[in-house]
DNA sequence: TAATATGATTTGTCTTACAAATATAAAATA
DNA sequence: TATTTTATATTTGTAAGACAAATCATATTA
């Protein structure tokens, strides 16, 4: 026996009551705002010891759905949705499989923006990619900064006013370069015979479908600038179920 | 004062041993199956009591970044993306913003996903929607189970492959039900109009742009199967920035 | 009435204690 | 000796008590 076994997923008092708080709250309609039990109160309503439901509460209160302050009580408050997610997306700790399930995320995501991004588009959003493009510009493929890229895509995320869309993006950022720089093997010669053979679809080419208006020529830029994303993952065959 | 005042987010020992906690495991770069120490010795080193570490503890097993066995002690493991968000979405604990975000972002994942499952497609899809279609038969548009939209969709984002996509779709679906209950005065009407006019494109148009391989179809055919949540979403001023 | 001081309450933290589980060592048996 | 059984020690899970810090509510004073 090793340790890859099936993990015995044993639940505790405190997963119990987790859960049992969770229901609690959707079962009285309680939302942000509202006023819930102290502590004690709640222990001996759920008959269990103080600290199990403080380390229960601790859980709540790190996704943001409970607020806490002293003498005043607790009260329920917006959650946030990406919370949990932002500590643990650390490509260290995530499988490979993960990290591709993630690029792909991201590439459909942004690819599927394109209408928003149309929606939305106005006069400041051109300004402000010239400006990222502008000073972007390079003479070798190899001088491509990340921190261009970065600017670039998530101005283009920024477009679609999506807030909730804007926080994901700068929270699996990382992935993509990770993985860019793990399998650099892969996407350097990809890229540079690319760049060579003048088909690397440019932020400015993107940006000149933008300004035409052109929303057909814009998504389909896009997927050939995510090409090589698209040919990596396939040929990792993480798009496959079979 | 009420209490919308800013809540002055007071960080306790608790928050700090989490990041503590999270760093040491960074740089020491532990990952999934290497243990770590017992509580008392993580306690001490941090200076912290027993029980502020175990709260902290208790988060990122929340996370399924560590998993215990009580007397062998504990282990990192691969965290789960999205355990985090599933607790917490919950229609009524999220605000109107927040939900429509969420929308938004589904819509834009789904469109982008056409690539993917264009690249993924097989016989045993076409035949599984093939079905869902033929069960999914209705004479009026009011005779539209959700069971039978939901296989639907699920089954798109099944071809894609990618699990994480798959699990995103299935935490966020109450979101798109809640919202099309909640603003039935807008959404009926339109898609009864559109089923009137039959503008309304339906899964088994869908299902006709896979069969005949029409990738731009169908982009465009979801797209339009999308209209009203396109039109919803900019009515309510949520697309914008400004 | 308004400002200040006092007391009470609630969360944050630490400590101690014990139960449950199990790895390790010791003892018993074949 | 090898194997099984028993006993011990260790580690996490849970409960409870104690006190600090903050602050709400009340009483007191200017």
């Amino acid at each position: 026996m090793n340790d890859l076994r099936i993990v015995n997923h044993q639940v505790t008092l405190v997963d119990q009551v987790e859960d049992r708080l969770l229901s609690y709250f959707k079962e009285n309609n309680l939302g942000p705002g509202d006023p819930i039990p102290r502590e004690m109160e709640l222990a001996e309503a759920l008959g269990v010891g103080r600290s199990v439901l403080r380390e229960a509460l601790s859980r709540l209160r790190m996704l943001g759905l409970i607020e806490t302050r002293t003498r005043r009580g607790m009260l329920l408050a917006e959650p946030s949705l990406l919370r949990g997610m932002k500590r643990i997306v650390e490509p260290n700790m995530l499988s490979d499989k993960t990290l591709f399930n993630i690029l792909g995320f991201r590439v459909a995501l942004e690819i599927g923006m394109s209408e928003m991004i149309f929606q939305n588009l106005n006069k400041k959003h051109i300004e402000d990619l010239e400006d990222i493009v502008k000073r972007g510009v390079v003479k070798r493929y190899s001088e491509y900064t990340p921190v261009n890229e970065y600017e670039f895509h998530t101005k283009l995320y920024e477009i679609t006013g999506n807030s909730t869309i804007m926080e994901f993006q700068a929270i699996i950022r990382p992935v993509s370069v990770f993985l860019k720089e793990k399998f650099q093997d892969y996407f350097l010669p990809i890229n540079k015979e690319l760049s060579k053979n003048g088909k690397l679809v440019s932020h400015k080419d993107l940006l000149d479908f933008l300004k035409k208006g052109d929303k057909e020529g814009f998504r389909k830029g896009m997927i050939d600038h995510f090409g090589p994303y698209y040919s990596f993952l396939k040929q990792e065959n993480h798009f496959n179920i079979n």
